[in-house]
DNA sequence: CTTACCATGTAAGGCGTTACATGATTCA
DNA sequence: TGAATCATGTAACGCCTTACATGGTAAG
């Protein structure tokens, strides 16, 4: 049917709870979404216009001291829009992981190479856990205080789970590496 | 620097275990690596022809019984291309989950849609984590016929933590959900 | 005899990234 | 005053999927 861009519900969503410009929307893709949806500006803006065109969204000038500003909103034509993608069952979960790829292939390479892979993996899984569990910790505190709290924690506690399940794999596939170096 | 096509890599590591052939990659990642890399055959066979002009790979004519068939191999040239990649850390693990993105607008469709969401992903888990668990006990049980089942046998046991976690946390997820509708 | 599977490939087009281009403001 | 951050946008290009096109074989 339509044109179906993952990251026009994306935005929409972003601004079902609030107003935003691009470059907010960018920034809460690097922190909210991050673990689990990415994008560039490169993808964020053209889709901006794209849903303006479209009448799903609105734009207005927000300018403060001369610097430039756009600020976007959503119409009931893309609350509509987005609601209808809402009810229909999620078709595409996906996971690319290069370091299990690597890993993969990993006897070409050897047991050192690929602990140093997991080695890596599990130092930004540690470096950004904590922030996860934060985060949910803040949520979990004030679930009451805005109806998108509860779904917000739903995904923050997603990451916490799978991120705890990739360390502890980190620490039984070192293990299992281990052995054969014995 | 270079063209850095991961289906590239994936291939290739894939002709490092075996000769195969274009239908036989596509399976090897519909089956092996489908819980963590995915692709189609558009781009499975422009990208085999492209190793080959590359001399990184090498096909041969395989025929059977008047039925087509290509088989291609791994050159050396290929073996030292894809054992440079995986010594250079993995840059992009990436999730795509579409289910977590419904969730993260949920309050926009209410909670009877979220959790017919979160059912939906259960379902799916739970139909091929027994896959899974099916396939690290055979890899665990033939850990030292051969090199590779190691490094398999690692992927494989990250599929099955993951997939675990998944499930726990589809459990609290519902949890969560159902008090308010009380 | 017909369905499922084996087998290869192309064309069109969607989607998204990287890099570039520009410029203001805030903070140390 | 220089770096970081705020802010918007375009152009080129890469990568991949979907759909199409074709045809043989095996099994029920």
């Amino acid at each position: 049917m339509a044109i179906e861009k993952k990251i026009d519900y994306v935005i929409l969503g972003l601004l079902s709870h609030e107003d935003l410009t691009g470059y907010e929307i960018k920034k809460r893709m690097d922190t909210s979404l991050k673990y689990f949806w990415g994008a560039s500006f490169g993808s964020i803006y053209p889709a901006l216009s794209d849903l303006v065109e479209r009448g799903l969204a609105s734009k207005r000038n927000g300018a403060e001291n001369g610097r430039n500003k756009l600020i976007y909103s959503i119409t009931e034509e893309g609350k509509k829009y987005l609601k209808e993608w809402l009810q229909i069952p999620a078709e595409r979960d996906e996971l690319r992981y290069e370091t299990l790829l690597k890993l993969f292939f990993g006897n070409e390479a050897g047991a050192a190479q690929a602990i140093s892979h997991i080695d890596a993996f599990q130092e930004r899984i540690e470096g950004e856990l904590p922030f996860l569990i934060g985060a949910a910790e803040t949520l979990r505190n004030n679930i009451d205080l805005d109806d998108t709290h509860k779904y917000y924690l739903l995904t923050v506690a997603f990451g916490v789970k799978t991120y705890r399940a990739y360390l502890e794999w980190c620490e039984e596939a070192k293990k299992l590496l281990g052995e054969e170096n014995q």
